[in-house]
RNA sequence: CGGGCUGUGGCGCAGUUUGGUUAGCGCGUCGGUCUGGGGGACCGAAGGUCGGAGGUUCAAAUCCUCUCAGCCCGACCA
């Protein structure tokens, strides 16, 4: 979707020439490429006269900078204009609304800084307006996932946000996606959707490809998408519309599948690196999508959702959805004695039966966790002291939503509260067994009669298993299953996600081609999403120090900051200017703070917007022929050469990019 | 959806318990003077339906009822 407010183009020759997907010029920062040519009447905005307003002390106080190429300001409004466009870099013209506090209820950096910085403000909870700043950096980043999606021989496409409920019904998704689903209808009453991704859409339009010679297919896009969270929260980190790439792999054979879910894999390794972010990948569930070899790109952040079981040993790391680690084998008693009920008053916890005379310690009891999985009472059996992990039961059980049962509705279906619950003798429910019980003998556990239990329950003797399944949190500590070290678990950002999808959707939109056997077959769906905004986040949450952001060359909204001490010193102003025009016809995004402030608020600025160099001009190195040089990391300043600061920032930069 | 908290100029807050002059403070903004290397000083100014609706009262930011919104925790969540 065309985001709302972004600048329409009709020229089918600039369109074709730079339009990005969201139909606007993207900024052209490349230091090799040079725009052509546009037809001024076509997407250079200036602002009517009568629309103009102009300070009357513009026109008393006339600019002491001027730009290049500008043939000079237009009713007062400075505009840019000559052969090379670039987009005006003098803070005294900008909107960048720096702000000494941020909102009291902000809490992630992220979330902090970003606003403070002037890069967004909230509309609502989970929406946000980006402003020149945050779009900037927004921009960058898409521009790098674009580049390596090219690279990898994918194709863009733009597609309607808005669906007809008939596609997602087809897939069965208008049921299964429930209220996260944003949802509407038209004067007609039809029922439409806001797209939060595009699977189907996207297979509707291979139902065209017909032959397995057209096959492989990479196709992506990188829109706005909709989804109604519970809960957004933490700025830019869980919002209810974002841009997101998302592209999708068809391809003839599950081999086919690998080789475009590598590609993916490395693409997404080289786009992490040139974002700066520590990515990890990670073994994943692919949830209610189905699919498998589920990899998530994990940025580390306290400001993350999601918890990584890590081995800094042999660099094993999954989703804690998918962890799995060696336990400590638990020695029971050797001789399986028989199945014995036990009166056990008032003892409705796992640490209260461990106290309990004639109890047993909680690695030896059995813990019944009553859940509704689609509808169905199933019974998560664990041992006594693991913790459930509800995906991995959703996982193993192949069902979309599962909750834990009332307590009334385990009462109807096992006779007894919750606190006397076994898997002994149970029927109508489905007893699930975590893999770590296999074998064991002589445990404790609620007998299905309030104020009884059962000692003496030896698994595979006395439990009618439905299904094994891996259903136990990993912990901090534990082993880690590749080679025994001790696991770490760190919070993260979930920033990218890639798994094969299988066939769920080229089967329910009937994509079909013949083979080179001139058989039908079914082509096999990839499936792959990088959020855009998501990904700012986390760059933010990654670099930032006690005065602010700390931008990557590769993002920052400029990428230098000539802050000019004192304005009204000519020599200072003169330098800068010098210095600004040739780091702009080097193709450097330069920012030139040439506000009549004073140094301590314009350092303050600098620094909090996150600016990769600053050069500093002023009187007290200008006699010397020279400037000071700093960068954001590390704010060591150098006093560099008037001459020579030019080619050694653009230098820096370069190598930076 | 459950629990907790909060809505007062652009931002951050006080005032609400115990109703009572013209609703304050800091920052920011605008004009001016001085200043000019780490959010400077002084003078002057603009800017507020106290989230909304209804009610109680001689009188409501303050009390009552309803409602809307935001934030945090949990649940939930390609």
């Amino acid at each position: 979707m065309e985001p709302a407010g972004r600048t329409r183009c009709s020229n089918p020759s600039w369109r074709a020439r730079s339009a990005t997907a969201s139909g606007r010029p993207s900024i052209e920062l490349a230091p090799t490429w040079s725009p052509a040519p546009i037809p001024a009447a076509c997407c250079t905005w200036r602002p009517p006269a009568s629309t103009c307003a102009t300070p009357s002390s513009w026109s008393r106080r006339p600019s002491i900078w001027t730009e290049p190429a500008a043939a000079g300001a237009r009713n007062g409004c400075p505009v840019d204009t000559g052969p090379v466009r670039l987009p005006l870099m003098r803070w005294s013209k900008l909107f960048i609304p720096t702000l000494r506090d941020a909102p009291g209820d902000a809490e992630a950096a992220s979330h902090r800084l970003l606003v403070r910085g002037g890069f967004m403000r909230q509309l609502h909870a989970g929406h946000y307006s980006l402003l020149p700043l945050g779009l900037r950096v927004h921009d960058k980043v898409e521009r790098i996932v674009r580049e390596e999606m090219n690279a990898i021989g994918a194709q863009e496409f733009l597609l309607p946000a808005m669906h007809p409920a008939s596609v997602w019904e087809q897939s069965g998704r208008w049921q299964l996606m429930g209220d996260e689903m944003f949802r509407l209808t038209d004067r007609k009453g039809a029922d439409l959707a806001l797209g939060m991704t595009h699977e189907e859409v996207i297979a509707g339009i291979a139902t065209e490809v017909s032959s397995y010679r057209m096959l492989p297919q990479l196709w992506y896009q990188i829109q706005w998408k909709f989804r109604d969270e519970p809960r957004p929260k933490a700025g830019l980190l869980r919002v209810r519309e974002f841009a997101m790439k998302d592209s999708y792999s068809f391809d003839i054979d599950e081999a086919g599948l690998d080789a475009s879910f590598d590609l993916h894999h490395d693409a997404y390794v080289r786009i992490f690196e040139r974002l700066s972010l520590p990515a990890i990948p990670v073994e994943a569930s692919s949830g209610a999508m189905g699919g498998s070899d589920s990899i998530e790109f994990m940025v580390p952040s306290p400001a993350g959702e999601d918890d990584v079981v890590r081995c800094v040993a042999c660099g094993y790391a999954a989703n804690i959805e998918r962890a799995t680690s060696q336990l400590e084998p638990v020695a029971d008693p050797a001789e399986a004695a028989a199945l014995e009920r036990f009166a056990t008053p008032g003892v409705v916890t796992i640490a209260a039966l461990a106290a309990f005379e004639g109890g047993a310690p909680a690695d030896r009891q059995l813990k019944s966790l009553i859940m509704v999985a689609d509808g169905e009472m199933v019974a998560a059996v664990l041992r006594g002291d693991h913790q459930l992990n509800l995906q991995k039961l959703s996982d193993a059980l192949g069902v979309a939503a599962i909750r834990p049962a009332e307590p009334e509705e385990t009462e109807a279906a096992l006779g007894a509260k919750p606190g006397s619950l076994g898997p002994v003798d149970v029927s109508g429910v489905r007893v699930v067994v975590d893999r770590a019980l296999e074998g064991r003998t002589n445990m404790v556990t609620g007998a299905n009669a309030d104020g009884f239990h059962l000692r003496g329950v030896s698994i595979e003797r006395d439990v009618q298993v439905d299904l094994w399944a891996d259903l136990r949190e990993v912990s901090a500590g534990e082993a880690c299953p590749n080679c025994g070290r001790p696991l770490e678990i760190v919070r993260c950002i979930e920033a990218g996600h890639i798994f094969k999808l299988g066939r769920k959707y080229t089967e329910a939109m009937g994509v079909t081609v013949l083979d080179e056997d001139g058989k039908t077959r079914v082509p096999i769906m990839g499936s792959y999403g990088i959020g855009i905004g998501r990904g700012v986040a986390a760059i933010a949450e990654t670099f930032h120090d006690d005065n602010g952001l700390m931008w990557p060359v590769a993002v920052a909204p400029y990428e230098v900051v000539i802050t000019v001490v004192n304005v009204k010193d000519e020599a200072s102003t003169a330098a800068a200017q010098a210095l600004y025009d040739e780091l702009r016809a080097a193709h450097v995004d330069v920012l030139l703070d040439d506000r009549n402030a004073r140094a301590g608020v314009k350092f303050a600025d600098a620094e909090l917007i996150g600016i990769p160099f600053r050069i500093t001009i002023g009187p007290r190195t200008l006699g010397d022929g020279e400037v000071e040089l700093t960068p954001r990391r590390t704010g060591d300043t150098t006093v560099v050469a008037i001459e020579a600061i030019a080619a050694e920032v653009t230098a820096l930069v370069a190598d930076a990019r």
